[in-house]
DNA sequence: ATAGTTAATGATACCAAGTCTCTTTAACGG
DNA sequence: CCGTTAAAGAGACTTGGTATCATTAACTAT
């Protein structure tokens, strides 16, 4: 029996659709996917989890939830390439190496802090990027894991 | 005849040395590739300069360059990868999207302000990673290039 | 100066992470 | 139900890089 959608992917789902894309069921079979990660996620991963949907469509799906702003791309000190659930609107993240969880950052003040800076170097700021390393609450008290 | 080598690419040799590495002449090639680029630049822009120089070699000492703190990694928006001189130590680069060059940031208060907002989130600040997008004080002025 | 040791090179195969092309399929609007 | 067109998937291709390994050449010790 094919798993239950959950409310989450209803509602990704549901942004694709008032952005105008069609509800297939590669489609759905993606929202449903990244809607069951319990963390930031690479496409592979979700290849693995989704061996009957093409490589291509699940790359597609991935740009286009990126462009609702749904997804967010995290860039992990190794520099490989995750995806995590977005709260829409700019923000940055704690990333724990140890567990790999991530917190979002927002509000923080550093928007106008790098404002600061630029003026300061006669730079007109249109974006940036930040990712933030170290090890979250619960990785701190835990000894770090023998290798 | 050879390109004679400037002081800044002898420099550079000279902290491979220091580290134990062989001063041979792909890397002399390298290195003087490196010191004659007036901004940042991809392995694959070095390789078109150097022909003669084997793809791993380039590679090979790209890297040793960045461990030793000579050479920096700067991410650029559209997530390629490319190089440039590094002023020894952690900073941070202001680049310009229009004319790609880029400014060093040096000694901004990013380092408070992150230690701050992680400790406020019982996060344990381990490294981070920025990029600041932007024009440059010569692109504010001209118009915009017509693509 | 010579020889020995070992780092470094480069050819080549391989790999990861995607993108492109093109034919076929199926969603949706009327 | 039909027609239009977005979307899918197979597979070739690309980009940016790494691994392997036989050969070469830097440096070191004599
Ligand atoms: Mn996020
Ligand atoms: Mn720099
Ligand atoms: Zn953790
Ligand atoms: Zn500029």
């Amino acid at each position: 029996m094919p798993k239950r959608s959950s409310s989450l992917a209803t509602q990704l789902l549901a942004t694709l659709e008032e952005r105008g894309h069609r509800s297939t069921s590669p489609r759905r079979a993606v929202v449903n996917a990244i809607a069951g990660q319990n963390k930031h996620f690479t496409a592979e991963q979700l290849r693995d989890q989704l061996p009957g949907v093409g490589r291509a469509t699940i790359y597609r799906s991935l740009r286009l939830l990126v462009e609702s702003g749904v997804l967010c791309r995290v860039l992990l000190e190794e520099g490989d390439l995750h995806y995590q659930l977005s709260h829409r609107g700019h923000h940055h993240h704690l990333l724990c190496v140890e567990c790999g969880s991530s917190q979002d950052l927002l509000g923080c003040d550093i928007e106008d802090l790098l404002h600061t800076v630029s003026s300061a170097h006669q730079f007109q700021l249109s974006g940036h990027w930040l990712e933030v390393y170290g090890k979250c609450h619960d990785c701190m008290d835990r000894p770090a894991v023998p290798v």
